[in-house]
DNA sequence: GCCGTTTTCGGCCCGACTGTTTTCAGTCG
């Protein structure tokens, strides 16, 4: 598992880009974005696989297996570097502009020369675009809107792209320092970051500094000195890294972690109480003796708090809290017993019934349920028999596990209406039902109120998934009376999902902390699509730890006696 | 390019929505 699965996921994706700009066909498009997704998802290292073993990823065959070998062996992929050659990275970059795709990237492209966002943002307004075909006014203004949603986004990335990038420097550097970890915004689990901070210990902070610049991922070198140095990775992301002396790892890793907000009131209580706190530890003000540095927990405690966990420090309460000890004892990653949402190829996951369970089955939860999509998302063309018959496979590969409790699923659509695939009877047949919003997500707030709480009263539906079906940078938020839903869900007792995929973490924080005052239940759920895809719900947990939500506000904490009761009502 | 209870060739996610059109192409989920 790890990064190069990841790289070589994002080859292919690239390849697969670039061809359907190309006019390739469009079932050997899918076959590479099938393959990114399953060798991304896939839970071995596809770096240290032979042509057998990557020949054992689903969607993987001959041709691209030994792509992947030329990756091994020249860190590339011959055939993607012909067709980059062909069609600049700007005009793949024009594709990721919402409802501007592959056909019309290329007439922008060959037409009038356009190869970068900017570039079109400008041409647009320039009148340069008239008269070109299938671009109208109404067209126009869609593209405008798509660049502006984009640029929103900003320059911040989702956070296992962040994470991904900390890790590996971590695992470079740590061993010229003495500790090394990241703080910052990834620290307090935030669900996009806008820069990495990276701080370690060090007597001598000369060869770290170098090493650190000299890492394969930096493309540029913005700022070098004793204490901080500051890189771009190849892919636009800006890493700091800070290096102190050990005894100030305590009050720098506090200084570093953040937030601002936060900072300003633990100081504030510094200086109240004759102190002064900085990156360099805590002093008093009087003599400028240190008092401590070496430790958080020193640094909290001394000024009268206990530890507040990084995903709280935001200014939103938790400093009051602290100081009165009403802090939450947040839900961990170790707490989850089970997943209550995942998807087998049997719809659009990639791997098979067998290798789920089996990776579930690795985690050591007590139970897992499989939750592929209903008949009403027509693209994966689910039937009654199709279902029933996974029921039945479901129940024999139970048997197989005697320590690990299957759950057979669903996941329902909510029509426009509110109403979700099957009727009651077929619905109580499962063990447990998701019911989301996959269309229409533009109706409004009245409209969709009512479809949402209509979903969760329905009998037999027992957790909302991905409630407002946003895509991090891509698609925003429904619009809904969330008070009115989390009221409703309350009252049915459905559960509320935090589903942990990096570019949905949905429901966010904010929405958590006001459903956690109608006294809903959460379920922290992966949505996995491939194996690999369990390794995401840290970032459901972080997103949890930042709604204040502790271990018996999330059913998949709960021994399965208890779960099953809650969803059944008892 | 992948895959097989349609099995080594011939299919491949299918329907809705939108905008630009005069009957459909492109995009999305």
């Amino acid at each position: 598992m790890g990064r190069p699965n990841d790289e070589v996921a994002e080859l292919f994706q690239e390849f697969a880009d670039l061809l359907s700009i190309t006019g390739e066909a469009a079932y050997k498009v899918r076959a590479y974005e099938k393959a990114a997704r399953a060798i991304g998802g896939y839970s071995e290292d596809v770096s240290k696989l032979d042509l057998k073993g990557l020949r054992k990823i689903p969607n993987v065959g001959e041709a691209i297996a030994k792509k992947i070998l030329d990756y091994q062996e020249t860190g590339t992929i011959r055939q993607l570097e012909a067709v980059r050659a062909k069609i600049p990275a700007g005009v793949r970059a024009l594709t990721a502009i919402p409802t501007l795709g592959p056909k019309k990237a290329l007439v922008l492209y060959e037409e009038l020369g356009i190869s970068s966002v900017d570039e079109l943002a400008e041409a647009i307004p320039a009148g340069r675009l008239e008269g070109l075909k299938g671009f109208g006014a109404k067209t126009e203004d869609n593209i405008l809107h798509g660049i502006e949603l984009m640029r929103r986004a900003g320059d911040r990335v989702l956070v296992d792209v962040a994470m991904g990038v900390a890790e590996e420097i971590i695992e470079a550097l740590s061993p010229l320092a003495g500790r090394c970890e990241y703080a910052g915004s990834l620290r307090r689990c935030r669900e996009t970051i806008g820069d990495v901070d990276i701080l370690a210990t060090a007597d001598e902070p000369g060869p770290l500094m170098a090493a650190f610049v000299e890492l394969p991922l930096v493309a540029e070198v913005i700022a070098r000195g004793e204490k901080k140095t500051s890189i771009r990775t190849v892919k636009g992301l800006q890493v700091d890294l800070r290096v102190v002396p050990a005894e100030s790892w305590g009050a720098a890793l506090q200084y570093f972690t953040g937030s601002k907000a936060h900072n300003i009131r633990t100081r504030e209580i510094a200086v109240r109480a004759g102190l002064k706190l900085s990156e360099y530890g805590l002093f008093e003000v009087e003599s400028g003796d240190l008092v401590v540095s070496a430790t958080e927990e020193e640094v909290y405690e001394r000024l009268g708090l206990p530890w507040v966990a990084p995903a709280l420090r935001e200014d939103g309460g938790e400093v009051d809290a602290a100081i009165k000890g009403e802090l939450p004892r947040l839900v961990q990653l170790g707490d989850l017993r089970g997943d209550l949402h995942s998807h087998t190829d049997l719809t659009d996951g990639t791997a098979s019934l067998e290798d789920m369970v089996a990776a579930a089955a690795a985690h050591g939860w007590e139970y897992f349920a499989i939750t592929d999509h209903a008949p009403n998302l027509f693209m994966q063309r689910m039937t009654d028999e199709k279902m029933l018959a996974q029921r039945e496979a479901v129940h024999a590969l139970g048997e197989r596990y005697p320590d690990l409790t299957l759950l057979h699923g669903t996941e329902l659509n909510i029509d426009p209406d509110g109403e979700v695939d099957w009727p009651r009877e077929f619905l109580s047949g499962f063990d447990v039902c998701v019911a989301s919003v996959h269309s229409q997500f533009t109706q409004d707030r009245e409209v969709m109120t009512r479809r949402i709480v209509r979903a969760v009263e329905t009998p037999g539906v027992h957790v909302l998934g991905h409630p407002t079906a946003r895509l991090i940078g891509r698609r925003a938020p429904v619009d809904a009376d969330w008070d009115e839903v989390f009221a409703a869900c309350a009252r049915h007792r459905t559960v509320v999902e935090i589903d942990a995929f990096p570019d949905r973490l949905d429901l966010p924080a904010d929405l958590i902390r006001r459903a956690l005052r109608h006294g809903v239940k959460f379920s922290i759920d992966s949505d996995a699509h491939a194996t690999g895809h369990f390794a995401n719900l840290r970032y459901g947990v972080g997103t949890a730890q930042r709604g204040w939500l502790t271990p018996d506000d999330v059913v998949n904490t709960w021994p399965l006696k208890r779960l099953l009761a809650y969803l059944r009502g008892e």
